[in-house]
DNA sequence: CTCCTTTATATTGTGCACAATTTAATTGCT
DNA sequence: AGCAATTAAATTGTGCACAATATAAAGGAG
C-alpha cells in the first residue's frame, strides 16, 4: 500500500540532507575499497595514511582532531596497521599518557604508490572538477559548523 | 617532524572530496544519535522507518534500493526492529525469495513522535535553509552519478 | 607531599557496512 | 518434466564508529 506522500511532509527521505551525505559516504567508501585494497588499506586507514603524509610523528588525540574521531575508533585501527607494519605507536617520554604515532619506512614509501589513487576515483564522479571542487567547499563548511557544536 | 606541504599535492587531506562527505556523514550520525535514542531507533533505523513511512509494505531488496544498502546490512537490522515490534518480516506467498517489510501500528504511530525531528536537527547546521537546500541537491546528484557507475 | 581534578589513551559492548558465500525459490531452456 | 541459470535473502567474518567506562599519568591546591 502506497501512502499518500505530502509535498512539504518533513519526513520524506528526499527532504533529508543527512540521507544523501550518508549515502554519499557509503558509496565512496564501496569506491575506493578494492582500489585500497591494492595498497592493503581501509578506507579510514587511507585518511589515516594521508593524514601521517602530511605530518608526522603525530598522537592519536591530534590525529583524531584532524580526522574527527576518537581513541574508541583509532586504537585498534592503529593497531591493526602498526600490525601492518606501516606505523609505530610510542608512549611520549616527556608525557606517558600520550602516544606518538610515527610512520615506518615502509609506511613513507606507500606514498608514491597511493599517488594515483585520486584521480582513478575523481574520474567516477563524472562532474565538472569545478563544480565538485565546489561541491566539496560547501561540505567542508558543513563539517566546520558541525564539529563545532559537538565539543566532545 | 612536519613535512612540507605542497599545495598541489593531490594526497593533500584538505583536497579530498570523500574525506569531508566521511567526515559530515560521521558528524550528523553523532548530532541524531541522542535525539533518536530517545525514540528507540539508531540513525540507519530512522533511515528505514522514513522509507517504510513513505510506503509499506516493501520489499528487503527495495528498501536496499532506497536506501542503497544490501541485505547483509539490512536483515540483522531489520530483525532488531522486528523485535523491538516497530515492524514485521513475512515471506511473500506469491514469491517465496521474497520478504516483505511492513509497519506494525506502533511503527505508524512512530511518526507522530518523529515530525520534529528534522528541525529539531537542522537548527544545528547553521545556514541559510537555502544554502542547506542547495547542499542536499548537489549531493543528491553526486549519489545518483556513484550510484549509476555501481550496478552492485 | 597528598589528595583531587583533569587529560590521554585503552577497553568493552552494540550496531552497522561490506565482500564473499550459502540457501532456497523461480525462471528459462529444451 | 528436467535441470542449469538466475534471483532474493540470509549467513559469516572483518573492520569500523561510538557511548560508556576504565586506567593511568600529569597538574594543581593546600
Amino acid at each position: 500500500m502506497t501512502e499518500d506522500q505530502h509535498p512539504d511532509d518533513p519526513l520524506r527521505l528526499d527532504r533529508q540532507i543527512c540521507f544523501p551525505l550518508y549515502a554519499a559516504s557509503n558509496l565512496i567508501n564501496r569506491l575506493y575499497r578494492p582500489v585500497l585494497s591494492k595498497l592493503g588499506l581501509t578506507y579510514p586507514q587511507y585518511l589515516v595514511m594521508l593524514a601521517l603524509w602530511e605530518q608526522a610523528p603525530r598522537t592519536v588525540g591530534a590525529l583524531g582532531e584532524a580526522l574527527y574521531l576518537d581513541s574508541g575508533t583509532l586504537t585498534p585501527l592503529l593497531k591493526r596497521m602498526e600490525q601492518a607494519g606501516l606505523l609505530t605507536r610510542k608512549r611520549d617520554p616527556e608525557d606517558e599518557r600520550r602516544v606518538q604515532v610515527d610512520l615506518t619506512s615502509e609506511g613513507r614509501a606507500l606514498k608514491a604508490e597511493a599517488q594515483r589513487v585520486p584521480e582513478t576515483l575523481t574520474a567516477g564522479f563524472e562532474g565538472d572538477p569545478a563544480d565538485v571542487e565546489k561541491l566539496r567547499d560547501s561540505v567542508q563548511a558543513l563539517v566546520a559548523t558541525l564539529a563545532n557544536h559537538q565539543t566532545r
